[in-house]
DNA sequence: AGATGCATAAACAGAC
DNA sequence: TGTCTGTTTATGCATC
């Protein structure tokens, strides 16, 4: 309290993480921002070409995630596996076996992050490691299970070998498909049991270290990439058998992936080894195997630096490098769950990786199917296409345009995960994102945090939004539409981590803004003053926009409307699979995930300001005009009103339940003393 | 280039 | 006296 001021006054230079001092050129790394105004002024329309490069950009997105998730999970298995065990055979084990043997431990880094910000009481504490050794159970059956399927299925394979039944084969293959469909529901069981806790409270995510509490169960294992695998798995044993090779081991080894070449040999050594089946190829085994036999490479170790997360211990060679292994990172409670928390940060990026495969799968359907369709332009997304279109239908009328989108009379392709679901883009921007390109364009500033709030929450992204945005929201969200400036206060400590620190700076924001703005009302209230807002005057406030000439708005519908969200969306996902450790709860939403909400952008923005366009300096504007669109589009908290059409293509991810009241009443004061 | 919007910083005053 | 609240001014950057 007494310290906040002093304390953070002074580190706004450096606490800010992008706040240095220059104020606003903090705002300028922002992601979302970079996003924005440059693709703002894009190309006109998007040929052919462009859709090429569309899509070679979203493999490459998704090679580099890829590339990452190998990295990680090589990390990972090697790391948990290393401090003990000799036996060869944990270098057969999939990083699935390793997954469900580590307990669900929380760090001791966790553990006071939990007390230190979420207070959670002894109890709450029980019932969440309750819970997870419930999961943890569970997985252990599962992982029997699992594994007596991979026994069969390595039978399968030598008999196959040997020339059999292809059938068999086939059925043993399904029931590992059914298996891991049947992990992968689990694992999402997970997600929403551990994002439930993180919802209570009980559970945290640090931008920096990613903790999202999943178990990384079928590692990289998504179905279709059984698929994929089992197809290679046979398709090169067929080769092999004709080329005369005989140990399914080999061949398994051989199909996979194009890594260190070393392993191959203890595989060949262990043929029936591979209780883990064929799916012990994946990679991360190889790496460990790799380092096992080449233990100068070993993933922990690099450069005389031990890598184990947060490690970094200088070692000289490497035979203290293991000795420092063993004593440092024994198998005890602060490793595994340190392994746990890698596996969550590989968890996620798996999850991210899918989910990209989705969208690019999702988008080239589309774009062939839309490419075979005489009527739309250029228009590489429905979405855009439709929703340009139909404003450009009702432009005749624009007053009786609702500022929800227009619903789109084609098919919406779900290929958005949801209107403005934040990805990691903004995650690694984690400081200022100017623009507050929702707040400009009018999107629903409660839909946005409503769909994101686990990320706000979490972290510490500023929200797209101008504070004045941000404090009308606090104040309409409040249940009689006024609220202190305390109150006010800690509906953004609540909402958004990124206002749990340098809270003298915002917080002085936020004063100014409620005295510069006439949209703010002070009202004298019994028990002191409250802030109100007038919708009006906060419609008046708006336009900073495209003004005037209406071809230009027009024009902006037409091919800016849908560059822009286009280009941030592969900005987006680009960036999302190359910074992988910002990923974050709520997260693993995709980037395509902002189009929408883009696009919708755009268009309100555009509408609005052509409908409020001659009023907006005017103070003749019509108070249904100034208050109405807007209001309407922006009143409903919940998002699937305010979609409309748009919140089809919401994800999981959606949690519009606002939290809880465990909140940051009191912190505002106190978690500044920093 | 100028106007405008916004963020940030800071000084100041009144109330508690 | 110190803190909180509220107002005001100044500055810098981005956008139009």
């Amino acid at each position: 309290m007494m310290q906040e001021s002093g304390t953070e006054t002074k580190s706004n230079g450096s606490a800010i993480q992008n706040g240095s001092s220059g104020g606003n050129h903090l705002l300028e790394c922002g992601g979302l921002r970079e996003g924005r105004p440059n693709g703002e002024t894009p190309a006109v329309d998007v040929g052919a070409a462009d859709l090429a490069h569309v899509q070679q950009q979203q493999l490459q997105a998704l090679q580099v995630a890829r590339q990452l998730l190998l990295q990680q999970q090589q990390q990972q298995v090697s790391g948990l596996k290393s401090p003990k065990r000799n036996d060869k055979q944990p270098a057969l084990q999939v990083p699935v076996s390793v997954a469900m043997m580590t307990p669900q431990v929380i760090t001791p880094q966790q553990m006071q992050q939990i007390l230190q910000q979420q207070v959670l009481s002894p109890q709450q504490l029980q019932v969440l490691l309750q819970q997870q050794q419930a999961l943890m159970l569970q997985q252990q059956q599962l992982q029997e299970f699992y594994k007596k399927q991979q026994e069969q299925l390595q039978l399968q394979l030598l008999q196959q070998h040997a020339g059999k039944q292809p059938k068999e084969q086939q059925q043993v293959a399904t029931q590992q498909l059914a298996f891991q469909q049947q992990l992968l529901q689990m694992q999402q069981l997970q997600q929403q049991h551990l994002l439930s806790l993180q919802r209570q409270g009980l559970l945290t995510i640090q931008p920096g270290q990613p903790a999202l509490p999943l178990q990384p169960l079928a590692q990289g294992m998504i179905p279709t990439e059984l698929q994929q695998l089992w197809k290679e798995v046979t398709s090169a044993h067929t080769t092999e058998e004709t080329t005369g090779n005989n140990h399914s081991s080999l061949d398994l080894t051989t199909t996979c992936v194009s890594s260190s070449a070393p392993s191959k040999t203890s595989l060949i050594m262990n043929p029936h080894a591979s209780t883990n089946g064929q799916l012990s190829v994946h990679t991360p085994k190889r790496e460990s195997l790799s380092h096992e036999e080449h233990p100068h490479s070993h993933p922990l170790y690099g450069h005389g630096v031990c890598k184990w997360p947060g490690c970094e211990a200088v070692c000289e060679d490497f035979q203290s490098f293991l000795k420092h292994l063993n004593s440092e990172h024994a198998l005890d409670d602060r490793s595994t769950a340190q392994c746990r928390v890698q596996m969550q940060v590989v968890q996620q990026l798996e999850l991210q990786l899918a989910k990209d495969k989705e969208r690019l799968q999702a988008m080239m359907t589309h774009l062939h199917v839309k490419s075979t369709e005489p009527k739309t332009a250029p228009q590489p997304l429905n979405l855009v296409s439709s929703v340009t279109l139909s404003k450009s239908a009702s432009e005749a009328s624009p007053q009786s345009l609702p500022h929800t989108p227009t619903t789109p009379t084609a098919p919406i392709t779900p290929v958005t995960q949801g209107p403005s679901v934040i990805t990691t883009t903004s995650m690694h921007t984690v400081g200022p994102i100017r623009r507050r390109y929702s707040d400009k364009y009018n999107v629903p500033i409660s839909s946005d945090i409503a769909q994101n709030q686990e990320f706000y929450k979490n972290a510490e992204v500023r929200p797209p939004f101008t504070y004045a945005s941000l404090i009308r929201q606090a104040i309409l969200e409040s249940p009689e539409k006024q609220l202190t400036l305390n109150e006010i206060y800690n509906w953004f400590t609540r909402m958004f981590a990124y206002f749990r620190r340098n809270a003298a700076t915002w917080k002085n924001a936020v004063r100014h803004n409620l005295s510069l703005h006439k949209c703010f009302v002070r009202v004298e209230n019994v028990k002191g003053a409250v802030w109100t807002v007038d919708e009006v005057e906060f419609q008046k406030r708006r336009p900073q926009k495209i003004s005037g000439n209406p071809s230009l708005i027009k024009n902006m519908q037409t091919s800016h409307a849908y560059c822009t969200p286009l280009n941030a969306a592969l900005q987006a996902s680009m960036a999302e699979n190359s910074i992988p450790l910002y990923t974050t709860a709520s997260m693993g939403n995709p980037t395509l995930g902002n189009l929408a909400s883009a696009i919708r952008e755009e268009l309100n923005g555009a509408m609005e300001h052509t409908n409020s366009n001659e009023s907006d300096s005017s103070p003749g504007r019509s108070p249904m005009q100034a208050v109405h669109p807007v209001h309407v589009k922006e009143e409903p908290l919940d998002p699937e009103e305010a979609e409309g059409p748009l919140s089809l293509v919401t994800t999981a991810n959606h949690s519009p339940d606002f939290d809880h009241d465990r909140d940051y009443e009191d912190e505002p004061v106190h978690e500044d003393v920093e």
